[in-house]
DNA sequence: TGTACATCAGTGAACGCGCGTTCACTGATGTAC
DNA sequence: TGTACATCAGTGAACGCGCGTTCACTGATGTAC
């Protein structure tokens, strides 16, 4: 029954990959350990060989879900090489389609864990973890946009706040007309215009 | 035992209330039965006898709170009388100051509750509730706005957006620098600018 | 207005269930010689 | 390289617990006369 130690490496890799999905698209406290043990092929009680407990999971999903908006920056950017403002976007296209409110399990951390974190204790591992996530993501947005404006940093607060926004509303609107108007609306404004 | 028709009336309307309250604060599927009738003095079993399951408390607790903004919006109203920009201001500055941030049960529920609508069955009563409550909401925001821009409903969908994103982010984000500046950088940009 | 009776809001024990976690066990893996 | 043994990742039964819901019961309320 013993695994070989990569093996061992790859089902703990396996769990945080299916925690950090499952709790974009159902929220942690939802998602069993035997639930997320049957989704890697596991029974539950393996889990605590790599967890001491569901709580110490967290900011280990966490952190892992994060890297998914990543992804999405770095795709916009080899799309566009030596382009920054297409790249941009791009990348705001992709973030606010149809097709990102549609799988939040592999899509942004910052906005499918807010309303957990929101609810979180302060301080806790999973908060610090969730703070480091959007600190980052905010960077990144004011680095992608001319960084010469004083307010630069303000500006990149409300760019995140309206990307969150109009997803989190257009996810909640699913199925109505609303759900696609907030997000073209949220679209026409975030995104930098052609000249 | 038996209570008066009165008295049941009384008791039904404390029951929604506190959920209303609760399901902002923690999740409706945080809250137990239990801890609901404990809430207003009462024993579980006697939930029952108002709704046929919890599942059916969900759509009445979330237009309950639902009323809350409204609350904000006429008190805004009431203080800046013939003043509308003047009310909006005031809207703005209350619905994204730390207070409202802090006290989630008590505030709005389009903020509170989408995470969790996010995730429910598309279609349900309890999203049906929501949605009926957003657009309800982005009506008051675009009459409050200039109606002279045809637009207007675009502007209020990314206002809305904009407002919502950062009140989860800042309550997400609470105890670090960042909450606050997520929080008046929106402000800055949705308030209307005197001339 | 009084009286007798039916109604039913609220109580709290009990139900089946799934949860997080523990633990004795298994047997392949890793190590010492 | 082979062999003997220790290690430990994963299994699955079992634990105590709190959940949503049911139900026999209580006794004040509402109603019929």
């Amino acid at each position: 029954m013993r695994s070989s130690r990569q093996d061992t490496e790859k089902h703990r890799e396996a769990i945080i990959d299916a925690a950090a999905r499952l709790a974009r698209e159902k929220g942690l406290d939802a998602v069993s350990i035997p639930e997320l043990m049957a989704e890697i092929g596991m029974t539950h009680g393996g889990f605590y060989k790599h967890f001491a407990s569901k709580e110490a999971l967290a900011p280990v999903a966490f952190e892992r879900a994060f890297g998914a908006v990543d992804g999405l920056l770095e795709a916009s950017a080899t799309n566009h090489p030596n382009d920054p403002t297409g790249a941009q976007r791009e990348f705001l296209a992709t973030y606010l389609s149809p097709a990102h409110r549609d799988n939040p399990g592999t899509g942004c951390a910052t906005s499918a864990l807010a309303g957990d974190v929101a609810r979180a204790d302060c301080g806790c591992v999973a908060q610090q973890a969730y703070v480091t996530g959007v600190e980052q993501m905010v960077s990144e947005l004011q680095a992608a946009q001319g960084d010469t404006s004083p307010d630069a940093h303000q500006q990149a607060l409300v760019k995140l706040s309206t990307m969150v926004g109009a997803l989190l509303l257009s996810r909640a609107t699913r199925g109505n007309a609303i759900s696609d108007d907030l997000l073209t609306a949220a679209l026409g404004v975030v995104s930098p215009k052609p000249e």
